[in-house]
DNA sequence: ATATGAGTAGACCAGTCTGTCTAGTGATTC
DNA sequence: GAATCACTAGACAGACTGGTCTACTCATAT
């Protein structure tokens, strides 16, 4: 299979990008793990930039698979999804979760600044995610859940800077604390018609 | 002088560490920008990791004068005082200033997971600087400005989140524009009575 | 005068980094 | 059955990493 190889880089990529870091995971330690030699790598990937470019979207299709599945379930009411969509959220990346933290804020923080190749991709995936949220936002204003003068894009970036502020918190609490916080602030008092 | 070369240390490291980042910046690069030769740094430091916790240290005590000086003025109202002080952040820290970014927030994410020594560092600068802001929202309250309801604390800290998030997505956007969004919602829809 | 010790100086070490190079494999195509 | 091509394989390169080591300077204390 030409493909199985080029998949698992990714995959092992992309945990252990997630858990340590881009700069700090090796391409050797990924060739380790995934038991590739690394004519395989060089094969597939011109640059460890573009190879995280490529673990960039793996993550940002999994997190839309996610969003679609959570919030676009129009059964349920829009405030009611997106909070289950955020609870859902922080069992994945909260400090219980198997891994913590969110990808795209870590990146973001690590290589936004430098990298012309990465900035891109991850200004394009926080902006689908903006637009997830703002689309149930928008829902919710028109079934009466919120107030007409709310502005669901603004709104849903704010909701999205809270959540990856609450996120480094957690991590600097070593402790889902902040998340609950996050949960309980925009929910009780943010979002309220 | 004993202690310029230590101090000098620091300084260039400071802003090394928050321009690149911890892991991006090398012992050697501090060294040679500081024109201090290897010896003295292990001298002075038992390693790199004892380095970035004066550097972070140091830049908790900047950061401590700066909401001393902004959110101590009594002679401004509470609130007022508080945009202030975020408008000096803004200006300071956004993408039109001379560094991005709060190091703190960057260094959560690069560290807080791996280092034991550093993390403690790092809560306890952001307990001391969500206890300054919460003090301002407690005087707030005295004074009127914000219903009796509100939890100076937990408002505080959901505010601090709020606005790291909103550096993030300022990084990814290469713009200020997130920034501002966070004082508009902060300040319009937020802290009303 | 001499001893002590903080601090300077930088060569050096072992290991790691990303990326390159050449060689070879194995399936498909003409 | 020969040529071609995607892909595997891993040795190797050259730069760079954090950290160590020894030699040295120089001010102070006795």
């Amino acid at each position: 299979m030409a493909h199985k190889t080029r998949e698992q880089l990714i995959e092992v990529g992309l945990q252990r990008i997630h858990a340590a870091g881009y700069g700090a995971t090796g391409v050797n330690e990924i060739l380790q793990l995934a038991d590739i030699p690394k004519g395989s790598f060089y094969h597939h990937f011109p640059s460890k930039e573009a190879f995280a470019e490529a673990v960039l979207e793996r993550y940002g299709a999994g997190e839309k698979a996610r969003w679609e599945r959570l919030l676009g379930d129009k059964s349920i009411a829009p405030l009611k999804r997106l909070r289950l969509y955020f609870e859902d959220l922080m069992a994945t990346y909260g400090r219980t979760g198997p891994i913590s933290g969110c990808l795209l804020g870590n990146m973001a923080l690590e290589v936004a600044d430098h990298s012309d190749k990465l900035q891109p991709v991850l200004q394009g995936t926080f902006s689908a995610w903006n637009e997830a949220i703002a689309e149930v936002l928008r829902e919710a204003v028109a079934k009466g859940e919120l107030d007409h003068s709310a502005k669901p894009k603004e709104l849903a970036a704010f909701l999205l800077n809270n959540w990856e502020g609450a996120l480094i918190r957690s991590k600097v609490e070593r402790s889902d604390q902040p998340l609950e916080l996050f949960l309980h602030f925009t929910f009780k008092a943010l979002l309220k018609k």
